[in-house]
DNA sequence: AAATGTATTTTTGTTTAACTAAAAAATAGA
DNA sequence: TCTATTTTTTAGTTAAACAAAAATACATTT
């Protein structure tokens, strides 16, 4: 597999993600950020190489063996950008690049072993589930704090507001994002919430629950 | 940089090593397993990028600029091979292939926070030093045990005689390819050697010395 | 149901970066 | 000087990209 192979493979991937449906090669193009008629070439093969099913006109879709290659792309992706968060200090932010770049390293060993390391994470920094080394892994839908139940944790992965005096609440209360949070209980009257935030315990309005985007898993 | 110029610099730093002295295409070509033709290609465009000095049929020798470019591919290598043995327990022979393919990945910033996370070591786990940032860094020679002053440390990186019976008897105590060897006395009696492996001290006749290679640095 | 127009997709033909084989040129050693 | 070796040139291949133009599919209208 070529590094490029391996970039087609991955974008058709994240366009038919849920369902693995036929996708464009409009889509594509546009996602690879190239021209449709490069990506006829690739198409056909990818197809050759039994990847995906491709009939002209009519898009393309990962066959099984290709579905398996993506998910080992998306496994050391996000392991990758575990290890960048978590050892080397990495923020949130800056990971995808680089992750970008370490997922083309070709090597069975180094995978198991990263993943060894990093204590078999379930989620990269993104709160997006990581595969296992057999493909499979759990689904991870984006909530708003408010709509989960208690007990629930999950990563703040975005804001609705992002008006400067919530943004600087969220400051004060040092909730940034990547964090992991977990509800802890909900008071009936007021809809508020008493949610742990690393280390720190804290109460939160309804409000803020309202404009706090968590990613959580299953 | 693309990664076919990086390989080719990368030859052309380790054939005129030690002095920097103009290389044949012959040489470059059986380094890079390719022919003489398509190295007088990737020379010629080397060249015109300001990254190696060419004249036809003189060889070719790197730049200040293509030698800072190999040190720092050549600092790369050794910090991601400390961290596949230190980290990731690979074993001194399983890294190269590895830390080959790690070299070319792009980010000071990652590489920089990996010297950090790895204590910014000097040497590589072959006991080669790791060029600093800048590109300075202590050369690296090879001695018999026995030809070392008391109080120097290196590391064990082979073995003039292979017989089985000396490698049982390095087995038995211990020593293995890779590890740390540090000298705390000579017996002047009969050249006997006290020695450190690792957290074990052990006595070891001059004629074990005389057939253990050890790599220092200085 | 057929025709038409538009949007999408494929074909065709180029470009660039790498490579190889074989011929030609330059160099160095006898 | 001559000759063998090394190096370069020339010509041609492959993989991955691109753009322009042709082909195709599909939806809408008649």
């Amino acid at each position: 597999m070529t590094l490029s192979e391996e970039d087609y493979i991955k974008a058709i991937y994240h366009l038919g993600k849920a369902d693995n449906s036929n996708v464009s090669t409009n889509a594509v193009a546009e996602q690879m950020e190239t021209k449709p008629s490069s990506v006829t070439d690739m198409v056909k093969k990818l197809s050759e190489k039994g990847l995906v099913n491709y009939k002209r006109y009519k898009g393309v879709s990962l066959t099984e063996y290709g579905q398996k290659t993506a998910l080992s792309i998306v496994r050391k992706h996000r392991l990758w950008e575990v290890f960048l968060v978590e050892k080397l200090d990495f923020s949130w932010d800056e990971v995808h690049e680089v992750a970008e770049q370490l997922e083309h390293i070709k090597s069975e060993m180094l995978v198991d072993r990263l993943d060894k390391h990093l204590g078999y994470p379930q989620v990269d920094p993104h709160g997006d589930p990581i595969p296992s080394k057999k493909g499979e892994f759990k689904k991870a839908i984006k909530k708003l704090l408010n709509e989960v139940p208690v007990g629930t944790s999950g990563i703040c992965v975005g804001v609705k507001d992002s008006s400067p005096p919530f943004l600087k609440f969220l400051d004060k209360n040092k909730i940034a994002l990547g964090d992991t949070i977990l509800v802890l209980d909900k008071e009936e009257f007021d809809g508020s919430l008493h949610i742990q935030i690393k280390e720190n315990k804290i109460h939160i309005s309804s409000q803020i629950a309202t404009n706090l985007y968590l990613k959580i898993t299953e």
